[in-house]
DNA sequence: CCATGCCAATTCGTATACGATTTTTCGTCG
DNA sequence: CGACGAAAAATCGTATACGAATTGGCATGG
């Protein structure tokens, strides 16, 4: 037994670290991907015997892997009636956002005075990155790497994660919105500029750059998702 | 069917709603209950065998049931070595509170402008009832009561659940500083002068005095727990 | 023709069973 | 006597199997 300074009973105690970060591969993360970025559309069943099937394991670990994702707001459960990939509302889309934005800009602001000149160099390099890139996936991976460069200073691991998890159920329409060219031209600028409050460590103007980004996002896919709803109800 | 890109048809969909909230005589309502309010201390094995004859189930359930807890973050799981009850660090009980200030602010001001005087009759109705009491767990239940009354009006249920779900791990302790009677008389003068600003429809006040008082339960939070860490170590 | 009720097929949720991993026990050696 | 190592016990994680609930299809009746 091997924890130092455990107290009286340790022989109750588990002595190992726990688990920070499913692996890559894990049955969680792959379906987490396929709903991310495959083609398994909101509203959709999630059929359990047919995803074990497709990973070869059987049912169990698959409705384990589908209640977490049901904890990440990803995935919707239906007593007795199976589990649908999440349907997001242009409303609380809108309330995730505004959420995003409180959390990045509490986040930035900690950050700012622990922000290292290697740091703000990494997240230009990032950005460098993102602009010559032409993959959605890729773009997606650069901007969260970005946000997470200026924030990771802060060294608040319970806030970041909020922020990623409640980050999880817009994730696969703000993808959207990024393929159009005006919305990626305009964010892009956008994050030049958070970039360059950080540069001249100005809290204020960081905060209040992310605020404006992360909520004309929110009101841009509401407005998406408004448009989404109507074609569905008129061609459905 | 799954065919990628597109949206589900009528016919594909499930049709009822999901799930808002477990029954509270579910297995997840009673594990919670028993970390939350029971002898069930920190670090301690969560051992499936023992809990599954205990509630009359077999494992499964009660591994997703486990699995859901360690989203809302009471359970910690290591892997291939099962569960035990999260530990709280003093640095992340001050992150979590740190959290709850901005968030509850944000709510409070969003709230404050569609708060009717029926509310604020109702907030202090449960100010009453909690200063009345002298049961621990009522006066906890009123305490969140108190809260969600304030901030129902906001109409933002991402941000209630998602206060709700930060909450729960500092729950346990927050208690302990409860039982303390000096701790409690200030929550209560705090919550008055909170109600006060709520009744003036002052919302920088009320975001003030609230963002005072979850600040200082978080502080006072990290002294107990560093304490009791100490008192661990020497004891042990 | 459309609504209603019954039966078959599908899908879910979990009890049981079993191999895999970890923890404990116990005998041996330095 | 304490450290080490192998066997035994305990515990975990999941494949299999089966009852329960739901869904879809079809016949019947309005």
């Amino acid at each position: 037994m091997f924890v130092p300074g455990t107290i009286a009973s340790p022989a109750e105690r588990i002595g190992d670290q726990p688990i920070l970060q499913a692996k890559p591969d894990s049955l969680l993360s792959r379906l987490r991907h396929e709903i991310l970025r495959g083609g398994v559309g909101p509203g959709l069943p999630l059929r359990q015997d047919e995803i074990a099937a497709r990973h070869g394991v059987s049912k169990i670990p698959v409705r384990e892997a589908l209640l977490q994702l049901v904890a990440e707001g990803l995935v919707t459960a239906h007593p007795n009636r199976g589990f649908t990939v999440s349907q997001l509302s242009p409303q609380e889309a809108e309330e995730i956002l505004e959420i995003r934005a409180l959390l990045e800009c509490q986040a930035v602001r900690i950050a700012m005075p622990h922000l290292t000149d290697a740091g703000v160099a990494q997240a230009a390099a990032i950005l460098d990155q993102a602009e010559a890139t032409d993959a959605l996936d890729r773009w997606s991976d650069l901007n969260w790497e970005f946000h997470a460069t200026l924030y990771g200073p802060a060294r608040r691991k319970r806030l970041l994660d909020l922020i990623r998890q409640v980050s999880y159920p817009t994730d696969r329409y703000i993808r959207v919105l990024i393929a159009n060219a005006n919305y990626r031209g305009r964010a892009e600028r956008e994050h030049r500029a958070i970039l360059s409050a950080c540069e001249m460590r100005n809290d204020d103007a960081a905060a209040a750059l992310l605020n404006q980004h992360i909520r004309e996002t929110g009101v841009l896919l509401a407005a998406f998702l408004n448009e989404q709803t109507l074609n569905e109800q008129t061609g459905g």
